[in-house]
DNA sequence: TTGTGTTTTACGACCTCC
DNA sequence: GGAGGTCGTAAAACACAA
């Protein structure tokens, strides 16, 4: 399903996105973290960018977000051990929340919709 | 400078859903 | 079977202390 053909060219590894592409790419992000069909063809359009390039950034956006929830969790949890404060009470990460939704929106399920309404 | 750790693109392998 | 998800990883780009 190669959209673009190959942008992993010899003389370029990868390409560094500019400042535009990525504040677009993450004010997507920020309204759904899962983008519709129609919202990646449009970005990819208005952004000079693949489909494919946009559904991987938001493919690695995603892995991003888990990594620094589980660092977050990871300190919580340390913050908890070390010092003995009672269990509830406290928890800056918001930990419940970041498990199942990751966190800022609570637009997403748990289990991965693939079907995501269309929105607009 | 430069050595090193972190972040950012891009891909392959594998899995799930329709 | 195809599209798109996660996970792991490669390598360039970047940040920054020494």
């Amino acid at each position: 399903m190669y959209c673009g053909g190959k942008t992993r060219t010899k003389d370029k590894y990868r390409v560094v996105y500019t400042d535009h592409q990525r504040l677009e790419l993450e004010k997507e992000f920020h309204y759904s973290r899962y983008i519709t069909i129609r919202r990646k063809a449009e970005l990819a359009t208005t952004l000079s960018l693949s489909e494919r390039q946009v559904k991987i950034w938001f493919q690695n956006r995603r892995a991003k977000e888990r990594k620094v929830n589980k660092k977050k969790m990871q300190q919580s949890q340390q913050a908890s051990t070390t010092t003995p404060t009672p269990p509830g009470v406290g928890n800056p990460g918001n930990v419940a929340m970041v498990t199942s939704s990751s966190g800022s929106s609570g637009l997403v399920s748990p289990s991965i919709p693939m079907t995501i309404k269309e929105e607009y």
